[in-house]
RNA sequence: GCCGCGUUCGUCUAGGGGUUUAGGACGCCGCCCUUUCACGGCGGUAACACGGGUUCAAAUCCCGUACGCGGUACCA
């Protein structure tokens, strides 16, 4: 089994990429495969420098690692389809020589012309196809000196493919199915551009066959080209791929997920923006994996190896997916739990420090121990600023609700404890507390509430007294003594 | 317009003739746990697009309609 993922690169590789890559990726693993990058450039004008990098970084941070490909070489070398050039020619002449393609010299004016005089209300796209190529300027309707002769002058010329008259063109879909085509509906693509470039038709079907893939698996807007791909593949003699093409993934409010939409909606598409968003790969891909596909059980959380084991192209699904960041979110926060702490302090340094400066190693590690439980990212850490710095304010509503008439009492009483104490840790402060609400003759809540307002300057978090401990007892009682004073 | 594909809770989905008072997950709501918030546990909210057929029986099969999506490029 061969499968590839060949990304065009026009641009950051999006999501919806990376699913395409992972469904590809899983069926070579779980089936001992071979799993090929190949890069589609053959669009000079939408080529995009970095994005072949950006493909590969992506790739390789989402775990998926390609076994043939640039950088990496292969039995099928090269891996791009710009240096592959004289295999599309020769696939060309071979096309021209069997009368099943033929040479256009129909300038794009002549096109755009033929296109306006076609298009009626009920036509609004005439296509070059067996109704209008006897109309154009071709091989079809020149004659063999004539062809020559403007071939030999070096006149620009296309070579489309000759669409057969009167055939159903069948796909059995991995996905879908039986789909069938009149050949009347398909036109005759442009297989060799006028700069010698084949278009994605013909080099797809060539390197596909080269590269011996055996089965593709692709996003759907590639369904209505398959005809075209099937054609190619019998005039060509050969034996065409396996098939499956996966449902598009959409944008919550409808239509697909184009950068544009999800840039209004504030949703990432590129795979480097969920990198740098602080997503664990784990997550995402988990996540993309569902998204148009299940394994028929009722476990959601899934590492890469559990996936491999439960993927079959069979359970994909059938119809558009929303996208839908709420449930990515989950899945993160599913997979920074079982992260070790160490993990969660090196991934939030960065954001930590941004916020409140060098921190120690130490610090930083009985922190993300002490809040992981909490974090849906692991940079959510620098969030509790508190166990750096001392709150510079008070939440508002904690304030409205905790804080009360006695509270700057209490709050002092407890600090005094704590300055007097010999020792400060989870066991005592919590017995001093305990000892202090009792000989005031006051409830619990009175007076931890107002203390983690006082040293948090919030009303959510960890445990109290472990919460204390790392914040530590001079900051403490500082704290609990500037609380005091500033709530009143 | 034409061609292709699709349509089960708001979203991702299970279920593919009787097992279904249609199951799970996210979200939302409530309860429990608890000093708080989260985690976790328990419970709740909420769906078979519509109309015809086939059948003893249809979410499930067939046809039609509606709607959505894709394609209709010398882009991929």
């Amino acid at each position: 089994m061969r499968v590839r993922f060949a990304p065009s690169p026009t641009g950051l590789l999006h999501i919806g990429g990376l699913r395409t890559a992972l469904y590809n990726f899983l069926l070579a693993r779980k089936h001992g495969g071979t799993f090929i990058l190949r890069i589609e450039d053959t669009d000079r004008a939408r080529y995009v420098a970095e994005a072949e990098q950006d493909i590969i970084d992506s790739l390789r941070w989402a775990g998926m690692d390609f076994d043939e490909g640039p950088g990496k070489g292969g039995p099928h070398a090269p891996y791009y389809q710009s240096e592959r050039g004289d295999l599309y020619k020769e696939a060309a002449e071979q096309l021209l020589a069997g009368v099943h393609a033929y040479v256009a010299f129909d300038t794009p004016e002549d096109i755009e012309a033929m296109r306006k005089r076609l298009t009626t209300k009920e036509n609004p796209n005439p296509k070059y196809d067996l109704g209008t190529r006897a109309s154009m300027t071709n091989s079809l309707t020149l004659s063999e000196g004539e062809v020559q002769t403007r071939l030999d002058a070096g006149e620009p010329h296309v070579v489309r493919l000759l669409v057969p008259e009167g055939e159903t063109i069948h796909v059995q879909d991995l996905v879908r199915g039986d789909v069938a085509f009149d050949s009347a509906e398909v036109d005759d693509q442009i297989l060799v551009k006028s700069d010698g470039m084949p278009t994605y038709h013909l080099a797809n079907v060539v390197d596909d066959h080269e590269m011996e893939i055996t089965h593709v698996i692709r996003g759907e807007e590639w369904l209505s080209s398959v005809p075209k791909h099937i054609l190619l593949y019998k005039y060509l003699g050969f034996e065409p791929p396996k098939m499956a093409h996966l449902p598009l993934i959409m944008s919550p409010t409808g239509g697909k997920l184009s950068k544009r939409s999800a840039d209004k909606l504030g949703i990432p598409v590129n795979v480097q923006q969920y990198r740098d968003a602080g997503y664990e790969p784990e997550a995402l891909v988990n996540f993309l994996a569902f998204l148009g596909w299940n394994p028929g059980t009722e476990q959601e959380v899934f590492s890469m190896d559990e996936l491999i084991e439960a993927y079959t192209v069979e359970r994909t699904g059938q119809s558009g997916v929303q996208f839908n960041i709420d449930k990515l979110n989950w899945y993160n926060g599913q997979f920074v739990r079982k992260l070790s702490a160490d993990e969660i302090a090196s991934r939030a340094r960065e954001a930590v420090e941004k916020t409140v400066g060098p921190i120690s190693e130490k610090q930083l590690l009985a922190v993300a121990e002490l809040m992981r439980e909490r974090l849906t990212f692991a940079h959510d850490l620098a969030d509790s600023t508190y166990f750096f710095k001392d709150p510079v304010s008070y939440d508002e509503a904690g304030v409205k609700k905790r804080w009360k008439e006695d509270s700057a009492e209490l709050v002092r009483l407890y600090a005094h404890v704590l300055e007097a104490g010999d020792e400060f840790t989870e066991a005592s402060t919590e017995a001093s507390m305990r000892d202090l609400v009792e000989s005031q003759g006051v409830g619990f809540g009175q007076l931890i509430h107002p203390v983690r307002l006082a040293t948090t300057g919030t009303t959510a978090g960890a445990g109290m007294f472990e919460t204390l401990v790392l914040i530590g007892k001079d900051a403490c009682v500082r704290r609990l003594l500037s609380a005091a004073d500033a709530l009143g």
